[in-house]
DNA sequence: GTGTAAAGTCGAACGCGGTCGAGAATTATG
DNA sequence: CATAATTCTCGACCGCGTTCGACTTTACAC
């Protein structure tokens, strides 16, 4: 009868992210204590660190809660047509507007996405995801005859998330502030990349 | 004689900042107590907060520094000839060479830089100064006839310190590994930008 | 069952970033 | 000078993330 342990040790671990969820979304990541969290777990607050080892860690598994949900908006039938532009717009835009919704938790996601401590292989899963979806994009934009013949997929999708991370930047910098520069700022940058900016 | 005080204050400033430089490069940022500094600059650790109202402060003060290091490295005799590409490549292979050189503490900047807390102008100085470098690279290149006529100086900029930045997350997520990866992975991705994504 | 190893739990304690408040040093006033 | 007003200093303390170690529960062999 091995399946005791297991099986409440899965419940104490649902019941930890529970509260985090909780927590984080009342009352923000910084202002949520382990105790508090152990509290409302209704475990003690060393055990917390028997299911993740920083709260860090707490914060990514919360992350990943709230970027299913997220996903959920990428449906296949809206990229059926348009231009590559503006699929690629409404693609970023959605990334955006998740990020945008909640400035500080945002900045948190993106510090740890994009500079990690440590290299991260769930990340990847994670990225894979999304460079997917692009290539769905890119796929149909060159059945259209927009794009170059043979383009290397994985360079262009870094190089127009690489945009997208420098626009992030943008607005966490001030250079941009409202959704519509932001937008703007996309459209100008991914016109450069697909037009060229050499002669 | 009111300058008793004042000298006294800036003397103390510059043995904080002189602590913080030797125990940082030394035992890195983390592992570095504000005690630690108080320390070694031979005053209470609660006066370090009359100087600076955080650990974060301090760190960017310290940046500062080694920044301003860095900066002597780009002469600009050093980008009078050579294709536009190769100008690119060689300035911001010395600005990963400079992050690359130590992996934790170039981490902790570019977070602190790319999506800081609040928005800071002291900052956006900073990155003028790289944005004049790079208008220089490219006024010399649409001189060649290099770039279409007209370019935005300021998307141009931007779209090459966001592939740049792009790149920084795959080394730091591990996509790239190398110097010769993170050079050959620029190297492609500026080349689409110049030559143009599209047909 | 019973004894023992292994795994899980959690209160107490540690380290560190940051604040407080009382006293020391400097400046201003006359 | 004398003394009041202002500014600076720093040991003590707080809160919180994380670790320790003693105690409890489960798994398993016989």
């Amino acid at each position: 009868m091995a399946g005791i342990r297991e099986h409440k040790k899965a419940e104490t671990r649902r019941a930890i992210t529970a509260a985090a969820v909780e927590l984080f979304s009342e009352k923000g990541y910084e202002k949520t204590s382990i105790e508090d969290i152990a509290r409302v777990a209704k475990i003690g607050k060393a055990t917390v660190y028997t299911y993740f080892s920083t709260k860090d860690e707490i914060f990514l598994s919360y992350c990943d809660e709230e970027l299913e949900d997220s996903f959920a908006q990428f449906k296949a039938p809206f990229f059926a047509d348009g231009k590559l532009i503006d699929q690629l717009l409404e693609f970023f835009m959605i990334k955006f507007r998740f990020i945008s919704d909640n400035r500080e938790f945002g900045r948190q996601l993106l510090r740890e996405m994009v500079f990690p401590k440590v290299v991260n292989e769930r990340a990847k899963e994670h990225d894979q995801r999304y460079f997917d979806i692009l290539e769905n994009i890119f796929t149909a934009a060159q059945r259209r005859g927009e794009l170059a013949d043979e383009p290397d997929m994985f360079y262009l999708s870094v190089h127009f998330f690489s945009i997208y991370l420098g626009v992030l930047a943008g607005w966490y910098t001030g250079y941009v502030v409202s959704l519509a520069e932001v937008e703007e700022a996309l459209r100008a940058l991914f016109t450069q990349a697909i037009d060229g900016v050499g002669i």
